[in-house]
DNA sequence: GGTATTTATCGTAATATTGCGATATATAGT
DNA sequence: ACTATATATCGCAATATTACGATAAATACC
């Protein structure tokens, strides 16, 4: 991220921007995608949707997982992911409260 | 944001990701929580709000500006911005379908 | 035990992001 | 015209992210 004044910032306020970021990557929103089409999955269902490598597609879900987006459960060799809502509810709920105090008309134009 | 296979992914995917990565730094998530309180605002009041030198607010407000989160009109020598909801209809339409579809216990332990 | 399968981690190179000072641009006021 | 005010952009250095191959770790199967 390049030289972030990271304690300059509220807790909740770096807490919900992480979630944003680790959702701001195409290969992660993809991942969050199937999981939406899918319910679950397993490393290697993703490494066979998108064209990273094993090692990547893995590193993409631990960033997932340690936003709080997903979970996973171990299961024999495999590990099984799926959609958390541990933190979907915080985005919801802003992002109503932003829509609801949009002021209709404050700037006409754009620049 | 390193080597990223950006051709791989469909416009509709890269888009989205573009509108959360611009979310996901606690400095552009502070501007939309402050025009979330007070509706609109320029450059200046930003700049008193966090410790960022101008130069640096400005290239957050342009970076918002591009994702359409924000949008400017100028007045006199400043620029009045204030939050667009181009795209956060998209995420809330998202975020509500994420929610919904979540199986109730797919996996019962963390890993 | 030995082998396959699956996932996680390490090390590295390439690229992107961040923040700043300096400067450019543009409008307002005198 | 000159000065003040407000914002945007440039160039740079520091740091973060991304992706990969190689390898480790852990379980399943024979």
């Amino acid at each position: 991220m390049g030289v972030t004044k990271i304690d300059s910032y509220s807790p909740s306020v770096l807490s919900l921007s992480e979630v944003f970021k680790a959702l701001g990557h195409p290969a992660r929103l993809s991942i969050v995608s199937y999981l939406l089409q899918k319910g679950t999955c397993i490393c290697g269902d993703i490494v066979d949707e998108l064209p990273l490598a094993q090692a990547s597609i893995s590193r993409h879900l631990q960033e997932l997982k340690t936003a709080g987006i997903i979970k996973g459960q171990i299961s024999g060799t495999s590990v099984c992911y799926c959609l958390s809502d541990e933190h979907l509810e915080t985005i919801l709920t802003l992002i109503n409260s932003i829509k609801l105090s949009i002021p209709k008309t404050c700037c006409d134009e754009t620049v």
